[in-house]
DNA sequence: GTCTATATCCTGATAGAC
DNA sequence: GTCTATCAGGATATAGAC
């Protein structure tokens, strides 16, 4: 009812707001938040630092916004995948070809900002996020993989469904990061043959083959 | 021939910056180079602030000798365990219980830091010794089970050795996270369990056995 | 809603006494 | 070899004009 009033001046708001969080999460998710100024993002966004808190009200809040809002993208990519019919290996290799596309940062870096760099209430609501987001939508494909029996489960050499998505997020880690030595030209096959590799690793293994009979 | 003169004051020198290294190697490991201030280093060491440049020229000279350090310790473990003699399988084992018990920081951290925090000379040195001390000593062990047949090679869906080395240095580190939200108690059966898990998963997968026909 | 100006604090590093 | 004192710069955040 209140909603009609001054309505462009809320909307100017939310697009310098819109802005902010663009320029804050590319620069948060590539260098970290500890690395990342106040007047680093301002500047990006054609600003003066003290005219992000009128936005935000701390470099902390800030983060959380950013890191909420990439928690939300990569769930609704997740959770569409994870909602298609096939295989769970198919299942697998479209959610790894999704996270290897359109991850673009530092994986393991965000996970350690939401882990140790901010307070305890924003790092519990980023916990909460990052787990019924992310991790839940990848546990339940686990689940439905080992009552079709596609996966094993912890009573023969597997792991609970939570874990396997934990190893999952490990494997799409480690296939995102560029080694720190040595080539660092472009996957040969790109994104399509690292995620067919990362599925046939995680499935399969690196030992050979050998029957158990 | 000029090393007995004052030879107690090089040996005080000494042990004051082995207590510098120790204490840095702490608080940096665990927090990361941006994290820990010179100040924090010398208070935990009872000394002042300045007097830490008497030892180390700067801040990231200081951090580069404990990484280091730290690489050359782990090389040390490595190498004695990857070159007994036995299966694979036992000597992979066994240099996951080592990294597993002896690494007790944030494994990825010291990797972001050692690949972006640093200048590039500092960054070549510690990516060599990075790949010369940890990389290449697990790579000999995975092009020895190559040709054992114990394990796959790129040809048959499996890895180049190098490849294979970061792959378990990725199970390693995530077998050292703990998790962001949900329990944190130990894990159940503690390290040997840990590494029992972390080689099954390397080396069988997390997939149902199906003959390959 | 954005600006200029500034408060307050912390950072890495240096100067010089002892 | 360690101290006190300090520099110069950068950080987050606030005050108040417009």
């Amino acid at each position: 009812m209140v909603e009609r009033r001054r309505g462009g001046n809320e909307q100017e708001r939310e697009e310098t707001a819109q802005l902010i969080l663009q320029a804050a999460r590319r620069l948060f998710m590539a260098h970290g938040y500890r690395a990342v100024s106040t007047r680093q993002v301002a500047e990006a966004v054609g600003l003066t630092q003290p005219a992000l808190y009128h936005h935000f009200a701390t470099k902390e809040e800030l983060y959380v916004a950013v890191a909420l809002g990439e928690v939300a993208r990569l769930r609704a990519g997740i959770e569409r995948i994870a909602r298609r019919e096939g295989p769970t290996r198919e299942r697998l290799h479209g959610l790894a070809r999704f996270l290897l596309t359109t991850v673009d940062y530092d994986f393991p870096l965000m996970y350690h900002d939401m882990g140790t760099e901010l307070g305890e209430q924003s790092r519990e609501t980023l916990g909460a996020a990052f787990y019924g987001g992310i991790i839940a939508p990848l546990a339940a494909l686990f689940a439905a993989g080992q009552r079709a029996g596609e996966l094993r489960d912890e009573a023969h050499g597997g792991l609970s469904p939570a874990g396997g998505a934990g190893l999952f997020m490990a494997f799409v880690a480690h296939f995102l990061d560029r080694p720190l030595v040595g080539e660092r030209t472009a996957r040969p096959g790109g994104v399509e043959a690292s995620a067919e590799s990362l599925v046939g690793l995680l499935l399969e293994g690196l030992g050979a083959r050998v029957d158990r009979g």
